[in-house]
DNA sequence: CCTTAATGGACAT
DNA sequence: TGTCCCTTAAGGT
């Protein structure tokens, strides 16, 4: 999936293209009709994302009544189109191992389109659309989500508050997530997945992490000193910003990239040099030349290079 | 063309 | 431990 900068993401999207208007809601797939019809009609008031939880909040009038939440699982997707304000809005989700793709939908856009057409409304549903949510000026279409259900604003707060702490959520901070791995006798690797520890990391920032900050993935929490800990949780704010930014993750540091050109400009990162140890197993690893190793950790593959993370 | 694996996690068994 | 969600790109034939 979609790990937690693409969730913000999508937060900020919803945000800027929907905030403020009346939507009409709908479940083309049928499976999720009851709650649609509770939406039906509603403003949506804006988004927020914890950790992968999209929350959308709801009301008729100023208050928040009602709170969409979308959880994308490991191959659940938006889509967007619509009219000029929705320029830029892309598709995110997942599968995206290439980034996320630019699937712009727009009628009378694009530099050939001649004069803007007035928008003229979705276009027929492809595939098991789940929900479709549309304004007068666009649409967005979900697929393939793990959750989708209406909450109150009460129950959406006991889904964030059963969360650890998101490193891309201001004020949380180092401490919440030391205090969740202190003392645990389960390993590192196992923790960094745990969204009760720390919200938002999924199976390639917990690799690139730990890579990046030397850590052993099966080092029992308890045996995390505080420097490593707090440095490790720094490092995922930087890189989870990094990510909420590019629209994808990219771990590798220029040095290490081999991606300097004649004018010593950066150049591109390719899909083939974002990544440290994820998906490299059997390749040498870039700053040692060891063999990157790979093994199943609570049934997600976990890589790591053994010389690099001891 | 067909098969497989993929950034997740809830739930059943 | 297995099943679902039921998408999509990559890789093999």
């Amino acid at each position: 999936m979609p790990e937690g900068h693409s969730i913000h993401r999508l937060a900020r999207q919803f945000t800027d293209v929907f905030a403020g208007q009346s939507l009409r809601v709908s479940s083309p797939q049928g499976r999720f009709d009851a709650g649609a019809r509770l939406l039906d009609g509603q403003v949506l008031h804006g988004a927020r994302a914890h950790g992968k939880q999209l929350l959308l909040d709801f009301g008729a009038g100023e208050d928040v009544q009602r709170v969409l939440r979308v959880h994308l699982g490991l191959y659940g997707a938006f889509s967007f189109g619509g009219d000029e304000t929705f320029r830029g809005a892309s598709s995110i989700g997942a599968p995206r191992r290439m980034g996320e793709t630019d699937t712009f939908e727009a009628q009378g856009q694009g530099p050939d389109a001649g004069p803007a057409i007035a928008y003229t409304g979705p276009p027929e549903p492809v595939g098991q659309v789940r929900v479709r949510l549309s304004s007068d000026h666009g649409w967005a279409d979900l697929r393939g989500p793990s959750v989708c259900e209406v909450l109150t604003p009460a129950e959406a707060g006991a889904v964030v508050d059963r969360l650890g702490p998101d490193p891309l959520v201001p004020g949380t901070g180092a401490e919440e997530f030391l205090q969740r791995v202190s003392g645990r006798g389960v390993a590192l690797g196992q923790l960094l997945m745990d969204q009760a520890v720390l919200a938002g990391v999924g199976n390639i920032y917990r690799a690139e992490s730990l890579f990046r900050q030397g850590l052993d993935p099966w080092l029992p929490g308890r045996r995390l000193s505080r420097p490593d800990g707090t440095a490790l949780w720094e490092d995922l704010v930087r890189l989870m910003n990094d990510g909420v930014r590019e629209g994808r993750i990219i771990t590798t540091r220029l040095e290490h990239r081999g991606s300097v050109d004649e004018q010593g400009e950066p150049a591109p990162v390719w899909p083939d040099n974002a990544h440290y140890v994820y998906q490299r197993d059997g390749l040498g690893c870039r700053v040692c030349g060891t063999d990157v190793r790979m093994a199943q950790m609570q049934a997600r593959k976990l890589y790591w290079c053994p010389a690099c993370q001891s």
